[in-house]
DNA sequence: ATTTTTCTAGAATTTTCATTCTCCTTTTGC
DNA sequence: GCAAAAGGAGAATGAAAATTCTAGAAAAAT
């Protein structure tokens, strides 16, 4: 209780979200392991911070509750319930001038050019697009891909240009998931060494938009002809890969200021990775 | 406790707040004084029913906490933290654009399994990450970012693993759009020497989410030091990156089945690159 | 008008929760 | 490498809150 030397830094705290998100960010460098773990998780998850009880955010942030209330007192607050009441404030005060400020921006969007009107026009391509994705993708032919993919001994993954970030992220998340795979990424234009072993055992995913890059389906063909079996993300159903194809899906992505939306293509390589690594594990 | 009659209506009160809403509307009429007293009051303040105590809504509401109890009872749930438990969810998720879209996503999702099922996550994910995005990009610094990425000569875009579809596709854009960039991919661990030449008169995008690649943390820097000005999009204030960067963007991606949507980073990613484009012809 | 039923207020009870405290562990300084 | 200080875990405590209970008031029905 009664201290040499009384007070360290107990200015007063921030009674504004804004002010509590900035010293949180200044200091947790600063702070104590467990404590510095609270000050990620309060600016992380904020909404938990408002709602939750000690003990279930304590749980979340992998905490104990008590720590809680140390974190709230070294900063300054008098325990957790006051430092808690912050996180309160900001959503009440947010909401009323939230809808207003939505309007403005809808409005806004459309007056002015600038870059905000970009992120937004991109924001309403990419949820276009995932939402068509839902609606045009038939489950039974998802189920046959899950299938097929899953039964093979290596996953090789083609996609060049645009289609390139989808297989590498693909690359990454079945890597993730414990499922052997190969990136045919051509580089120094190896792409035929890269993908000469796919064979029956295997199977191939390929990936190839308009206009269709004539490596991505050379390499396609290549393996096809290997006798790997072919799964296709494509864009129309007159694209070069659905006649090689065991199973096809058709991507249309929405556009906006003449860039095609990615979204749905990666939605759909996530589903597919993850579906494999179900099938695998006997789903 | 046992009962002629057990059950007079509870059939399953609903979970949402746009259906409790309706609910206590309509029945509101019906229901003895104190109790109708009490509906108009929720409907009038969610939120302090949200995050008011009983006994404090109560005093408000010019009722007893008992009431609010029975209240909560009688139409249908458990009691009154049960109820409070719906005004709460309606300040959690509050994207009233999308409310509608996404609760139909949700409830369609939840009918079908396995693989549909997993096609549906994604797609709310990333629907989810993209109105997040929307609101939580602040406009001046995208329009700072852009100009100080236009005043380069040339671009460099560092990111690995997770991040690296995204570099990629930047890669990809910006050279579509006449823009110089370099990829620093890292083949062949030549990323010291790909990276070497950014300097002032340059700029680097460099691009990492947790646990942040210390690959790519090294080689921004790198470039950091040779005077390079860089712009990061990370996912927290407390990424390695935003000390070092002039600027930097959060970006918060939902999950679903433990993986991460990429929806929101790409968007910020395409609204970048249009952005310096348009910025070069004199915007 | 009287009985029966429903509703309400307020007290009593039980549960939940933040906070405090103690003991043990880790880190820091010499 | 040791001592001292700081930090952290988890049980104990006490306060506050939700819920239940009961008696009485209001409303409805006969």
């Amino acid at each position: 209780m009664a201290k040499a030397e009384p007070i360290d830094e107990l200015g007063t705290p921030p009674r504004d979200f804004a002010g509590l998100r900035n010293l949180l960010i200044d200091r947790h460098q600063t702070l104590p392991k467990r404590l510095s773990q609270v000050a990620r998780f309060a600016v992380a998850h904020p909404d938990e911070m408002a709602f939750g009880t000690a003990a279930s955010i304590a749980e979340q942030a992998d905490v104990q509750p008590s720590t809680l209330v140390r974190f709230a007192q070294t900063i300054g607050y008098q325990g957790f319930s006051d430092l808690q009441e912050i996180f309160r404030s900001r959503l009440r005060d947010r909401w009323p001038d939230y809808e207003e400020r939505l309007q403005t921006l809808e409005h806004e969007s459309r007056e002015r050019g600038g870059v905000p009107g970009l992120l937004d026009g991109f924001a309403e391509a990419g949820v276009t697009s995932l939402m068509r994705l839902r609606d045009s993708i038939d489950a039974a032919q998802l189920e046959k891909a899950a299938k097929l993919l899953a039964a093979a001994d290596t996953v090789y993954l083609l996609g060049q240009r645009r289609a390139f970030p989808i297989a590498s992220y693909m690359a990454y998340a079945l890597g993730k998931l414990g499922v052997r795979c190969i990136l045919v990424d051509n580089v120094g234009t190896l792409g035929q060494e890269q993908a000469a072993f796919a064979g029956s055992k295997d199977a191939v995913i390929s990936i190839s938009f308009t206009p269709y890059t004539p490596a991505t389906i050379e390499l396609t063909k290549l393996s096809v002809a290997n006798g790997a079996p072919l799964v296709a993300i494509t864009d129309s159903p007159f694209s070069p890969l659905t006649e090689l194809a065991n199973v096809w899906f058709e991507v249309v992505e929405a556009d906006f200021a003449a860039f095609r939306s990615l979204s749905a293509s990666f939605c759909l390589a996530m589903a597919l990775s993850v579906s494999i690594a179900e099938k695998r594990r006997g789903g």
